[in-house]
DNA sequence: GGACGCTGGTGAAGCGCTTCGACGAACCGT
DNA sequence: ACGGTTCGTCGAAGCGCTTCACCAGCGTCC
């Protein structure tokens, strides 16, 4: 008699498959990880084992016996004023990305707040995490330093210091947006950027931006205007009327905004500005958003999903021990479409990343 | 000499939570799940003790010995045609809900396939799996049913036999925006709906609401025209160009596709017609949209949340092993705004699910 | 030719938890 | 006073896997 009697689970165990290929349990454990050199003869007569029975080694006791879930934890934002569609190209780039790496995602976020971090992380659930939607100052940056598992921001809080931080360079990114248009002749040039309620969170990119545009158009002699901007199409309005009424002779704009994108060239046309001839726009926003609108808009994308292939490749590097760069830049890219020409009357010679008129050369890189 | 000496985890195990408070391992257990009654004294040493230690059950260990992980997939597409916010909108209510159940969410990307379903199933590694957009006949479905695993669909694919499904009742939100459009006096209408892929795909929301639409239209003797629709602002130009060429007495559109409704304002716009003086306009989309267009639109939100929701608690049934019905229809919402309004000449009292002009009674619910 | 190092394989000790059965103590009714 | 309950607690047997330590066989090298 067996005793106590717990039905089993009806999945093969790692035993049934060692029994099936008269082998030892460990060998076939062997096998499949491949930490130990198994003859060839062996590893077929186990694998074919496998395949015959379907097994699949169970996740809760791999975990227990080897110290490691193979999860990695996604902490997304649910805020407002999020940039939804990139938030889900990120989502889908990390768990892709993930599973080439033999790792699932676990889902989290902010919501829990910390403590949920910290639950996950102390019950061994995940062995990493990846934290998206940084804040200059983010309540979970100290918490992740004393997190015990290593882990990954995207975005670039304040302090970088013992972190490891992946994101697009929006600075260089907003530079590059000046630097196109100045390039085109424009002088006069306004950056319509997220809902104010980012800037005041004090969220990275946003920030960041601005300071590329603004010091971009300062160091090529163009005037900036920058305002935040929400994505009610009827504010986007009176936004744009602002712009013109502080600066009539705005001849470009550089859109970081999505959901503002569509409501802007609606603003513009309204106002009897048409694209490009009277006004150039720049967007940083995905592609798929560029191509779709008309005109299609020359657009700085954010490379989502670079972005998390290069976070989960990141963090598999840290899972291993090894040493990483504390802060990854991409280099923004700019694509030009239908929505950028020359200044009237300015005809200038299209140059990307150089500027045209204004002499001094942009700094070296 | 304790023999093997592998390096202790750092983290405290119930058995330092047991030597700590003085009681037997399994009276920590049993305090903690509460499955056995404990004395008020007791409970408080151990809860005290965990505190202290800052004890965190080890995952692992528990799914491997309670046979449950306590942990739910969520399957996500990331197809093209998707609605992205809404998609986000019930995977951060998911999340939310089943930590509400005590349970986290492994994010699964369909890309890896049905075995990746399977994998992460026969391994344990979730207790139940959660499906978003489930098309007309859809691959997953036969899997799902010898998964030997717990699962609720939202969506709802054309067989739901021995399924467990959830979504909203899109026939009845065609119906809904019909007669709401009927009821003001508009006899000609047209469908706006999602891209061709979709339909094509045998998506059942796209197909569903058309069929409510199409029905709804005949027994109000209105006239209805039904178009896919890309989101492309080009493409959504052309088709309103080619809707009012068909039928130039148009007088109400109905737009599935909320990457669509800020071009169709602009379409309409650019062709002179006013909304909701000329033309109404109601919207299946997300209440944010709805919102933010100008004028306000009159829509039918796919409410997600409790969608997502519902699914959680359906899932969490199961896991119990108690029945659940098979199909959660939730019943669709119309919130009138300001794109709506009577048809020219046809000065009807509003009176929203009852038809006004053609006399025969809606079919009672 | 014996010490040595490989290679390919085995056995068993846990990993940290849940849960079953057992058991003393207190409490009942008779 | 004595069986029968109930309550609160304990001990120990796994859950299915990884990994350490060991071993048998075999070629190798002074």
């Amino acid at each position: 008699m067996s005793g106590r009697g717990r039905v089993p689970s009806g999945q093969p165990t790692i035993a049934d498959v060692a029994r099936h290929a008269g082998v030892a349990v460990s060998t076939v454990s062997y096998v499949l990880s491949g930490k130990r050199a198994i003859s060839e003869l062996t590893r077929n007569r186990v694998l074919a084992s496998v395949r015959l029975l379907g097994y699949h080694p169970n996740a809760g006791a791999r975990a227990l016996a080897s110290r490691r879930a193979n999860v990695i934890a996604l902490v997304l934002p649910l805020r407002s004023g999020i940039q939804v569609p990139v938030v889900m190209q990120f989502a889908t780039a990390v768990v892709t990305s993930a599973r080439r790496h033999d790792h699932d995602v676990l889902l989290l976020t902010s919501d829990e707040g910390p403590q949920g971090l910290h639950r996950i992380a102390a019950g061994a659930l995940v062995d990493g995490v990846l934290v998206m939607d940084v804040e200059l100052r983010d309540v979970r940056v100290p918490l992740l330093r004393t997190l015990g598992r290593p882990s990954v921001l995207i975005g670039l809080p304040a302090d970088t210091d013992g972190l490891t931080c992946v994101d697009l360079d929006f600075h260089r990114a907003g530079q590059v947006c000046v630097e196109h248009l100045a390039g085109l002749g424009h002088r006069r040039v306004a950056l319509l950027g997220a809902p104010a309620a980012v800037y005041e969170r004090g969220t990275g990119f946003a920030h960041r931006t601005r300071a590329g545009v603004v010091e971009a158009a300062a160091r090529h002699g163009v005037e900036a205007i920058t305002l935040p901007c929400e994505e009610n199409a009827a504010q986007v309005h009176a936004r744009v009327v602002e712009l013109f009424a502080r600066q009539p002779e705005l001849s470009a704009l550089v859109v970081q905004n999505e959901a503002a994108v569509g409501p802007v060239q609606a603003a513009l046309a309204a106002l009897g500005r048409r694209v490009p001839d009277d006004v150039s726009v720049v967007a940083v926003c995905p592609d798929q958003f560029a191509e779709h609108a008309s005109p299609r808009l020359t657009s700085v994308p954010v490379p989502a999903e670079e972005i998390g292939r290069q976070a989960v490749s990141l963090l598999m590097r840290k899972l291993r021990g090894e040493p990483t760069p504390p802060v990854t830049l991409l280099e923004p890219r700019l694509t030009v479409r239908d929505s950028t020409a020359a200044a009237t009357g300015t005809p200038a010679t299209y140059d990307p990343g150089r500027p045209a008129g204004a002499g001094r050369p942009a700094a070296g890189r």
